[in-house]
DNA sequence: TCAAAAGTGTTAGATTTACACCCATGA
DNA sequence: TCATGGGTGTAAATCTAACACTTTTGA
């Protein structure tokens, strides 16, 4: 058909930026680059659109392929597609982010892709326009985060509500009130109280908390 | 490289969501698809990205083309890319939106490319997925509303209280109090009102304002 | 003279922030 | 026994929301 036929391609690619959450500090998932151009490069990992595949398929596909994890939480980002953003050929990328678990992740594909752990205020300098990916994704996260229930995601099924309040202090890069942030945690009754007691990150030991979707959807009355 | 030439290529394009306001409505600039596939319907206006500009470049291109402006303030929205999402081939899309003064707009040029101001809230069916795609921007430009001073960008350099709240409450879809709104106006030092009066939409007159952007830069304390 | 839009403050209620001590337990 | 993290309430300050009347002037 001429009306396509005379305009030009370009490759199609998507980068995944992969939030966790250790140790008190939000961290993403990077490697060194493993093919040229820019081999040995710190990178995200990515993967090239195919035909028949949609730009979401893609990002699922490739966060699969990277952590064997199905129905992660992923938005885009973007689309990056200056024209020399890529040094070898006309790539133009779409970023998505994504939450995981750190500890749903197997450390043995961790190093068949030769990706790990870093934490986001210890960036390095990255291949192409990578570094400007994450923080906007960061950014998106962020918002995102300010209105929906998502932090869950990079949690443990249980947790204790000081994990919950070092997450949304990582994430945001300020101090919360401990009262305060319990006493609006109360209001949410999608976040459940268990009878269940972690005796791992204190003597005393602390309820652990589980996010109920069900009643969420409900009464979706989330506000951090 | 092989590296590259083992993945395929897909065509790119870029639609624009040119939002404008007018008798107290937020509209946006739609036309006739003049080509196949998809001949007569509504949609979007948008082009092909070259192989030798950046998606930016690419959409301020489209816009200037549809428009005759330049340095308008526009945003990426997103990238589409649903397998099917084009009838004829596989093309990802990469919607802005892009806000203009009505008023700037030659009518000249609206005939030639066969758009027309639309209703936000009288939108048809439109080809595609340009309704999500207006859907989504609709969103991104409401919440960056709320946090810069974007607005003016729809309204002439000159404009009037009344006006600045009516653009508000069109966007939002929710009317503001009168006094609240102009107390809050009165708190930003960017929003400069002149010696000028506006006589043409009231009997009293009402003063014109204007949108300082030094001042805002220097200090940019926007809230509403 | 009257219709139509401009302009102007106050108060109650809701929300947000700041803040300090006791508890339970393992080492 | 003591160091560590868990757990709890109140009051001041700030922000938000509701609300009504006077002014000006062209028709």
């Amino acid at each position: 058909m001429a009306y396509y036929s005379e305009h030009s391609k370009v490759w199609l690619s998507v980068d995944v930026i992969i939030f966790g959450f250790e140790q008190n500090k939000l961290k993403v998932l990077i490697g060194r680059r493993q093919m040229d151009p820019g081999r040995g490069e710190w990178s995200l990992y990515g993967g090239f659109v195919a035909a028949n595949e949609g730009i979401d398929e893609c990002a699922a596909r490739t966060l699969y392929e990277l952590t064997g994890l199905n129905h992660l939480f992923m938005r885009q980002v973007g689309a990056f597609g200056s024209v020399d953003r890529d040094p070898g050929e006309r790539v133009v990328s779409i970023a998505y982010y994504a939450l995981i678990n750190v500890k749903d992740y197997n450390e043995q594909l961790q190093k068949e892709h030769h990706v790990q752990w870093v934490d986001m205020d210890q960036l390095p300098k990255l291949y192409s326009d990578h570094n400007e990916m994450i923080a906007q994704g960061l950014r998106k996260m962020r918002q995102k985060m300010r209105t929906e229930p998502i932090g869950f995601r990079l949690l443990p099924k249980l947790f204790t509500l000081t994990q919950l309040q070092r997450l949304y202090e990582a994430v945001n890069g300020q101090e919360i009130d401990k009262r305060n942030f319990r006493k609006r945690i109360k209001e949410m009754d999608f976040i459940e109280k268990t009878e269940l007691i972690d005796k791992v990150t204190s003597k005393r030991g602390a309820a652990l908390y589980r996010f109920n979707n069900k009643v969420y959807n409900e009464d979706p009355n989330f506000k951090l």
